[in-house]
RNA sequence: GGGCGCGUGGCCUAGCCAGGAUAGGGCGCUGGCCUUCUAAGUCAGUGAUCGCGGGUUCGAAUCCCGCCGCGCCCGCCA
């Protein structure tokens, strides 16, 4: 339900009354909720703006949405009745609707199918932290979201794996599977980089691999399983679950099958089958190999029988991917779009992370891997919490929750497509824009909801404190901040809102004592405390971002 | 070389799509605020030729053109 629409809606409506049309804008705060400028108007009709603006608020209707409507020269500008909206708010909260969207049907989101070579670092990470979001925040809009991780066992990279686990002895550890079997891969690329005879090698064991040899299979479901089972671990610790792991190789077949439907695009090139992108009309890119000389498929064939399997599944496909994808995306959305014309194929492309001294790799070995940036989060908590006398199992919940939720917000915080310098301190920042001050306001609220008694009956004509208007104007907003996340698919807006209304609410909370005001106030601030509290939690589970109640 | 993206105070960033009222935040630094609901908070101060140059417009960080810098792509890699 969209309050802050509705609103707006009503102060068009008397634009319109008034006999004027145009676009009415959210306003700065100092003039008022609602504006329209004047100007374009005043071209149009040769009139002067500010006597346009003078005749529509003459002639504007009162309404009970607005306590004031006025011109401050050139601009109309409409000042929101509190009492009707602060009503509008705690209702929408109490019986859910300011949560529900109507159902919007079915939608796959694929994000990180990250090369299953080692451990997660946390480059990759943002495409999951951002895939992960955005997935919470359609669903909340109402659609049926299905989460995919696209699993590549069958190329080069991990076949250079599976190589140097079979021809390399390495003394084992006792690390985790990815960390384990990540020096195997780190190991092969060192050799093959010196000795190109062994990509042979690398390649007898792709074509066997893709015609089901027993023992490369089996080798495949220890060290690329192992290695999957070590991310899922990375990732579920920061809140992140898949529906589906589609392996590749389970689609191999076909993709074969499919290429029929590209026939007329297809041409041969030393035993090698591409399609020919000129011929249809795609620019950028000349071939799109689809077949090695031997027989074996390339990627782009297999992801395009993935992205039909998912096409025949949900109504919408979203991909999370890097810049690096950007043209491959355009490309294979065109062929599938020629096996499935009904594919809706979108895709959200976020910039890398680097590091200070440059790229991320996991061959060379130059990352940060995930669960060190958790680690250090969590040693940085403990400092912090040491002093505070909870019981010990709550610590430790306290402390992962709220290294998760700094880690989470500094990569949600920023928009997709701008690049990213990953910096020990920034990531791990405790104040300001950050999960932790957002974490640390919901505990705040908490904490005054549970000291009072109270029974949730309130007066909403009784409000007056700026701050107090202030914040449910704000929390009025929520839905929209949903609707322009999903359609722009920008989960970073999510993160800016959740900032923005925990600190109105810090504001608030320093000029509005709740619990030792007078009776009507203080039923009134509780009710808004209480509305506040259940938004500010919502927005945080659509950044999966866990609130605790103390910290 | 061609295509796409990014360029806003010392650092990070919003605003750009739908052009308007003194360019918002945060970090850092300086100085205040805990006998009052958690100081991971808060207030004040500091600091910006919005990459550069043109154009459109009453008005440009925002739209158009050119240039510069950085990233990515143009593989029988993925």
């Amino acid at each position: 339900m969209e309050i802050w629409s509705s609103f707006r809606k009503e102060a068009e409506k008397l634009l319109k009354e008034a006999g004027y049309e145009g676009m009415i804008e959210d306003a700065k705060e100092e003039f008022g909720d609602f504006t329209f400028p004047c100007f374009s108007l005043a071209k149009e009709r040769k009139e002067s703006p500010v006597d346009i603006a003078k005749d529509i608020v003459e002639k504007m209707e009162k309404s009970e949405y607005f306590e004031k409507i006025e011109n401050v020269g050139p601009y109309v500008n409409f000042h929101i009745n509190p009492k009707k909206m602060v009503r509008e708010v705690i209702e929408a909260v109490r019986n859910g609707s300011l949560f529900k969207f109507e159902s919007k049907g079915s939608a796959i989101v694929e994000h990180t199918s990250a090369n299953p070579t080692g451990p997660l670092h946390v480059g990759r990470t943002r495409n999951s932290i951002i895939g992960d979001s955005l997935a919470r925040i359609l669903r909340r809009y109402g659609y049926d979201v299905k989460v995919h991780y696209f699993v590549n066992d069958v190329g080069k990279q991990v076949a250079t794996l599976l190589w140097g686990a079979k021809n390399i002895s390495l003394e084992e550890g006792e690390e985790r599977e990815d960390y384990r079997y990540v020096k195997y891969y780190q190991k092969a690329y060192e050799l093959l980089e010196k000795n190109p005879e062994i990509e042979k090698e690398v390649q007898d064991i792709i074509w066997r691999y893709e015609r089901g040899d027993a023992e490369l299979r089996e080798m495949a479901n220890k060290y690329i399983g192992g290695i999957m089972r070590g991310i899922e671990e990375s990732l579920r610790n920061i809140n992140i679950e898949f529906d589906e792991f589609v392996w590749e190789s389970s689609l191999v077949e076909k993709a074969k099958e499919l290429v029929k439907y590209l026939e007329d695009y297809l041409e041969e090139d030393d035993g090698a089958y591409y399609v020919n992108l000129k011929r249809l009309g795609l620019e950028g890119k000349e071939r799109l190999y689809l077949y090695r000389s031997d027989g074996t498929t390339l990627y782009p064939l297999r992801d395009i029988a993935y992205h039909v399997y998912k096409a025949d599944k949900a109504e919408r496909n979203i991909d999370v991917l890097g810049e690096d994808h950007k043209l491959h995306f355009e490309v294979i959305k065109k062929l599938v779009k020629l096996i499935r014309p009904q594919a809706k194929l979108e895709a959200l492309f976020y910039s890398f992370v680097k590091l200070p001294e440059g790229k991320m790799s996991t061959r060379r070995g130059t990352v940060v891997y995930l669960d060190d940036l958790v680690r250090e989060g969590m040693k940085k908590v403990e400092e912090i919490i040491k002093t505070r006398e909870y019981p010990e199992e709550e610590k430790r919940e306290i402390i992962k929750k709220v290294a998760v939720g700094a880690i989470r917000f500094h990569i949600l915080n920023v928009q997709e497509e701008k690049p990213m310098t990953f910096r020990w301190e920034n990531a791990l920042n405790f104040e300001g824009e950050s999960g932790p001050f957002i974490q640390y306001t919901h505990a705040r609220a908490t904490s005054i909801l549970k000291k009072a008694s109270w029974v949730g009956e309130y007066d909403a004509s009784i409000i007056s404190h700026p701050q107090e208007i202030r914040l449910v104007k704000l929390m009025a907003k929520y839905p929209e901040v949903i609707k322009e996340a999903s359609e722009k698919l920008a989960p970073y807006l999510v993160a800016r809102y959740a900032y923005k209304l925990a600190s109105q609410f810090n504001q608030f909370y320093r000029d509005c004592p709740v619990l030792k005001a007078e009776e009507n106030t203080r039923n009134l601030r509780l009710a808004i405390v209480s509305a506040f509290r259940d938004i500010l939690k919502d927005v945080l589970e659509l950044l999966g971002i866990d609130a605790p109640e103390k910290m």
